[in-house]
DNA sequence: CTGGTACTTCTACCTCATGTAGAAACTATC
DNA sequence: GATAGTTTCTACATGAGGTAGAAGTACCAG
């Protein structure tokens, strides 16, 4: 139950902004943001979506647990229940974790990491 | 263009077997086995099939790349292109590719794994 | 060579996820 | 209470995936 269509990906882009931020947003905000050309990352860019649209998407990523909306505020509030790391890690071990031989596909998985990272990845194991 | 279907990914599991012992299934080969209930993974299990589904689903996983086909031999064979581990591992870096700050992602990602793949990781970690 | 059997290709239908949005219900405010 | 913004309900279109029939193609037995 990992994935998202293009425009919940765009979404929860935005939705992750406001993460870091620790903003909880209102379809507002969001809704202006994602007509501002300048979020490349939200796809979708300028498209002009319904209102409606957007709630509908809302709805459906809260009932997937990635949303979580305040409803005690008269225009709703909607974050990002986990951040984008933290949800992109979590995709990865779902990835892994359906795998009979975890250690080996980690080891394919550590070939083809770039240098830096398998720095950051040695630091991290505590081997440096 | 990651995620499969659930018969999908039974016949992958048998293709993938298949790829560990270098052999080239027929048709025939995959429904004998779709059909064994020991294939516990194989899940569908004994579902008894139509040829043609699994015709169909194969004609999609080539389509995806993931399976190649023989055309030249009367039964055609089929075989995964990858083994499922190499396949793993592409998967988690189609997930990690996606995120803006990949190094945090590791850092989580290593923050989760169990103590003997850590272990594991060192080890591999440490060679490099 | 000829028919039957196995294999392959084409086409089709159903269901579900996702993109998209109108209609209606609701609420705060003037 | 009318109005404008907000939310809910409902609905339709498209594409992916599960499923399989019908028809075409190839190969072996006789």
């Amino acid at each position: 139950m990992a994935s998202l269509g293009e425009l919940e990906r765009a979404v929860m882009d935005l939705l992750w902004a406001g993460h870091e931020a620790a903003t909880a947003n209102t379809l507002r905000d969001l809704l202006a943001q994602s007509t501002r050309p300048e979020n490349g990352t939200a796809g979708h860019e300028g498209k002009d979506l319904a209102v409606t649209t957007v709630l509908t998407v809302l709805s459906r990523l809260e009932r997937k647990g990635l949303v979580e909306r305040e409803r005690g505020t008269r225009p709703h509030r909607y974050q990002a229940v986990s951040s984008r790391e933290d949800h992109t890690a979590e995709l990865m071990h779902e990835v892994l974790g359906s795998a009979p031989d975890r250690e080996a596909v980690l080891a394919r998985f550590i070939g083809s990491v770039t240098d830096t990272e398998a720095e950051t990845l040695r630091k991290l194991l505590g081997l440096s």
